[in-house]
DNA sequence: CCAACTATTACGATGCGTGACCGTCT
DNA sequence: TAGACGGTCACGCATCGTAATAGTTG
């Protein structure tokens, strides 16, 4: 059965990624599309969406393409993987970025909350500042 | 009464900064130290370091630096314009600026947790790929 | 006086893109 | 045919590295 395919154009779009972008991924080795037309347009698969999707959504944790890259590798790696124990070190791995992961989107999210509250401070004494001119 | 200083040294630890960065953010123009020793080593006061801490607090927002500098400007000017009228100009401007941060530090927080989301994802569909090998 | 710190200049590299050009494909 | 797409090269930002070389400070 052939699958349903997609243009770097509606890949964007779903993907919220720019073309350049999209493009710029696949040059560093981070998502390739499955194919190509004949005449050089790539064909994304609906799998290579999710990656692209999984890519965007963990952008947050600010890792190096690089560190994605053998993420993505790894989750891969695993989905057809049938001896248990490479099973288990590949799993190794996977929970080793996993955790790195939540650490670095814990700090985020420090640094975050922190900017609001700088944020909060400087909205109250503009607020101070307006209405009352010589206030004590 | 003279003020009490820090040599970029103590700056840089006390706000997370590199020296490099330090000495960067003033060839940009965005925090300069208020004066320097006879042998020419920079001297920041308390109030320079406060604007270093805020612009360090403040890059969640993902402002370019440009945008931080006339940020701090309009801040201090506001700090010693007695004119009625300048200030409500200087407040419109520092108004505008925080409720852009304000956005965008909304949109970072989306993004983080949509992150967490994912992650959390991953993390069971690996929590479920360990135990069970060949569950259905 | 010495160790630690700092200055300037400079050239480069990095990560993550974005822009611009110009030709090709659907 | 318009518009999306292709490839390529260059540029941009915010740093970091590092080195040379020298002067300052406590």
């Amino acid at each position: 059965m052939a699958q349903e395919t997609f243009h770097i154009g509606d890949v964007a779009s779903r993907t919220g990624l720019s073309l350049r972008t999209v493009r710029y991924y696949e040059s560093v080795g981070l998502v390739a599309p499955s194919g190509r037309t004949e005449g050089g347009f790539r064909l994304y698969t609906e799998p290579d969406v999710r990656r692209l999707l999984l890519v965007r959504s963990l952008k947050p944790a600010d890792f190096p393409l690089e560190d994605l890259q053998a993420l993505l590798e790894t989750h891969d790696r695993l989905l057809e993987e049938p001896d248990p124990d490479v099973r288990r070190a590949l799993e190794g791995r996977l929970a080793g970025f996993l955790g790195l992961a939540r650490e670095r989107l814990r700090l985020q999210r420090e640094r975050l909350v922190a900017s609001e509250l700088a944020l909060e401070v400087l909205e109250g004494a503009l607020a101070r500042s307006t209405p009352a001119e010589k206030a004590p």
